[in-house]
DNA sequence: CATGAATGAGAATTCATTCAT
DNA sequence: TATGAATGAATTCTCATTCAT
């Protein structure tokens, strides 16, 4: 039976490389890349050192990987968003709110992908990934820019302040350890929507 | 000449401290934490290993006083904006232009202290900078609220968006090489500063 | 149908234990032992890895094997010439000829069975080897002196030298990549052979 | 007391470079390359492994002075009777008795620096060695070639033959662990003496 | 106090060998 | 019998910290 082998075998090849990468994705979310080594990895995952080596050729890749992953897909959602019907000011709203509430599900993991420094090679993965949050900001605020929906301004550093605006409102939470309530959540997402709304636009909320 | 003598042995000694603390600072400036090792700042002091662990009980320390000394005089540089005389807004548009300014003179050291991660024990010294900024931005934007000058906000979220905001408006050129010319320095300076205004504000500049 | 399957069976395991032989003795010749690695062979082979240990013991025991295979051709060839009709200087010439133009075809494998350390285990069958040869030599040698057609000598030490002189005459070569030109290869044979005729017989040749 | 203190801790930093250097050195002569690692060198010189480090930036390099040394005296002794007084005959002799008795006091050792390779940047010395050493064999030869003593051949295969067959010589009793008799020591080097006179001169000694 | 050599716990990576399927 | 993923001991090198002088 030699087609329910494969299938047995390819599953257990693909939860390897999956618990590895979970573990690694769970190691880095507690306590950074700082203690997310390749042992650690190897015990959270329950496997032998050796083979984290047959999956992934180095920890700067693993890492790299595990960036990526996460990276890619929170960049989808702004991206759609993004590109979703809607005036400007809507869609910045609502990519602001759907960033923020995630990240804010898994504070130190998003620490750890925004700003904590590794490896040139993994810091590279994070600076695209930022470069392309902020063009994505970019181009929706040249839209509402165009559209008159904004008054002029600097779209690239505007994009770039509304990133760091909403990072920081996650840096923040983290160190304080609480957030824990759902309202108090709710509160700091309303409050970076608004206050990016006026960064773009101008003129208070009607 | 007893008092003599203490007197010079106390200048050393004091002068052996500035001496590594300055060192220190250089090698953080020019390559962050991670080729800041004590054997190097030793070096650049020009004084022996051991001789760092008779001022600094270990290097988490030193580092810790490092960044506490930058830090202070960064906030004391915002704070002395924040209580001068004029409108909350001039106030914050002071204080963004002058962080900006400044940090965009050392880059390297400015992401290190925003960013660069070392050491649990270090990392609190630049949360509770990042607080004590945020404190200062909330405090004027408070006044601003209360004299009808800015529209009703979360001040506390806002003064956090607004730091983030300016900080992102650092890290990114960092990785980017550029900025050498003053004209475009200045450039992101403006727009940085006009985006927090209008954060705050809402309204476009008249 | 038994009898059919069977010898099937063994014709593909007979198959099988040649095929990771010849990719051994590939790898070998191509990169001396140190790049022959179980999975390289394995791969090379066409095999799996855990296939290799079902028709050896261990990665030593499929390289003395195939040092063996090797060794014990090379000394036929030699033993062969020894063997035949002819004077001492005669078979010596022929013989030391064959060897020399033989390895100067795969000077990297002649390296590896030469010189190259990889194992105490393995490295037992390379001097048994060297002393097969050396013996060979030396009953020529003293079938020469017996004949007086070479002065009295120490036939044992005589043999050793002989064996080391053409050795080294690979060695060299081989570490300066050149010798690519056929011309070339035949000047050292030749220079070789003379030289080895000189040291047993004394005496120019005629 | 400055000086005496400098002249003591110089004492001792220079002991331990020597010590390491001579650990290498025991470990090698004992084992060969493959068991004088890093930690068991540290050990045998009872120092740290750390200690290693501040000494030789890495193994190679340690490896790399231990050849030098060993291989820039023998050179030093060949070279000396090769540029001292007498026939070319006389002084061929004379250096082929000096290397194979001086060997053949640390078989091991010989093997190593002679034929174990261990690493590219390594092996490279112990070429570089061969080369010269054969090079001060070839002048010898050239020498005595010009002044009629000896037949005309190739000088430079000759040279190599001859430093091969003395290195035989050596290799051979390196693997039956005799040679403990001073006796037959003697007796392989002055065979192995007549056969390097016989092998360039031709002709049987008088 | 100052020195700087010595320390040694760690950390990443490799590869021969095993064993469940 | 064949497979090849998993194993984990072994190895090199780093760097904060200590301590004899």
């Amino acid at each position: 039976m030699p087609y329910r082998r494969t299938e047995r075998v390819e599953a257990r090849l693909a939860d390897n490389r999956e618990r590895i990468l979970g573990a690694a994705r769970r190691l880095i979310t507690e306590g950074g890349f700082r203690e997310a080594q390749v042992g650690a990895i190897a015990a959270a995952a329950d496997v032998a050192t050796g083979t984290i080596y047959r999956y992934f050729p180095s920890k700067a890749e693993l890492f790299i990987e595990v960036l990526r992953v996460i990276c890619e897909r929170e960049l989808n959602v702004v991206s759609a968003i993004a590109a979703s019907g809607g005036s400007a000011s809507e869609r910045i709203a609502s990519a602001v709110r759907a960033f923020v509430s995630r990240a804010l599900r898994a504070p130190r993991l998003a620490y750890a992908i925004i700003v904590e420094p590794v490896d040139p090679e993994v810091d590279l993965v994070r600076l695209e990934y930022r470069r392309g949050q902020v063009r994505v900001f970019e181009a929706m605020i040249e839209d509402g820019v165009r559209a008159g929906e904004f008054p002029p301004q600097n779209a690239a550093v505007s994009a770039a302040c509304l990133v760091g605006a909403f990072l920081e409102s996650l840096v923040r939470p983290l160190s304080e350890h609480s957030f824990a309530l759902e309202e108090e959540r709710r509160e700091v997402i309303e409050a970076t929507v608004e206050f990016s709304r006026r960064a773009v636009k101008g003129g208070p909320t009607p």
